[in-house]
DNA sequence: GAAATTAAGACAGTGTTGTTGACGTAGACG
DNA sequence: CGTCTACGTCAACAACACTGTCTTAATTTC
């Protein structure tokens, strides 16, 4: 129909442009989110939690210290939807909250020793998937998974990518230092 | 901790197994799906319908003549969960069933063309998000994508996919010797 | 210092999408 | 003919998101 041809400017090879290969991506998306996630699961059904309560103990334990609102923010959800979930993971003991120092308003979060437990058994899940992923793909393709991954998500989140990053860097910098330890 | 070392066999460099680089795979994994799907969701409520009338549109129009148990081993979900959502469609005129000819028992799902509008509004609207990150980001990054996507599904999923794939392939084939069309 | 705003928590109600288990019907197949 | 399969349906339930409203405490603003 109006198709962008798959030549563009400059005669460039775009083929990988073409309508097929989107709609691939699209059943690759669908796919390899579902069974990502759908790792970490069985443990979480054993102690009555859900994909959820998964989410939030694995950005509280990437951001130790942050707020609720900064939370909210990166997850996205309404107040509500955190609470319910949010609630539950402190009565249970995995998350403590302190109040902020600089803003007494504040709730900071972070995981406790329980906490840690559980969300490293939850990320060895789904770790030993990404990592045969990333082994069998190699280094190439793994820096193209993660500039495609970027450019698929939304600024707000690049942003925050990006932060991470950053402290990814540092880890790797000490590590060039300190071959010795892993961050 | 008794982390794999970073550098690997053959002292190959597997700095992209680190674990801040795993953690940054959770990361980009739920900010893309999100923000991919999300980008359907404007048009889907307007007509009252969810991501899950959206996904059996997908499959439906990649895979036209499909029966129901074919599409239930895709999605991966249950029979009723299903049957809620094709229900809808079927009764708002989006996907006609018909009987199997080889076996009357099937019901081979096709999408009419009111489905078929739908479903390319929907597919529109995921395609600018596809497509500016694919432009991009390369070929080489997006046949890195790939490989790395394909990598963190199932087998199975992995299996559909090749077909698909197949199919992808026979186009180009095709476009290859009729430029002007696209399939 | 009073007023407005912000951070967080809580209440009640609703919708989508997934689940289980049971049951029925039509058609395929040994 | 009996059994298995494909599909549909009913009832009940759970996870996780949403809206809107309200309260409390603390910070910020005028």
């Amino acid at each position: 129909m109006s198709e962008p041809k798959p030549t563009g400017p400059a005669g460039a090879n775009l083929l990988f442009l073409r309508e097929g290969e989107i709609r691939a991506a699209q059943d690759m998306l669908f796919f390899a989110y579902r069974d990502f996630t759908n790792a970490a699961d069985v443990i979480l059904e054993e102690l009555g939690l859900g994909r959820a309560h998964h989410r939030v103990l694995h950005f509280v334990g990437r951001n130790a210290g942050m707020s609720v609102g900064e939370l909210l923010s990166i997850l996205n959800i309404t107040k509500q939807s955190l609470a319910r979930v949010l609630g539950a993971l402190i009565d249970d003991g995995y998350i403590a909250q302190a109040q902020g120092r600089a803003d007494r308003r504040q709730r900071l979060l972070t995981l406790t020793a329980k906490g840690q437990d559980l969300e490293r058994r939850l990320f060895e899940r789904q770790r030993e998937r990404l990592v045969k992923s990333y082994r069998e793909a190699g280094s190439t393709a793994v820096e193209g998974f993660r500039r495609v991954m970027r450019g698929i998500m939304n600024e707000e989140a690049r942003l925050y990518i990006d932060r991470a990053e950053a402290r990814t860097q540092a880890d790797r910098a000490e590590a060039r230092r300190d071959p010795t330890r892993e961050g």
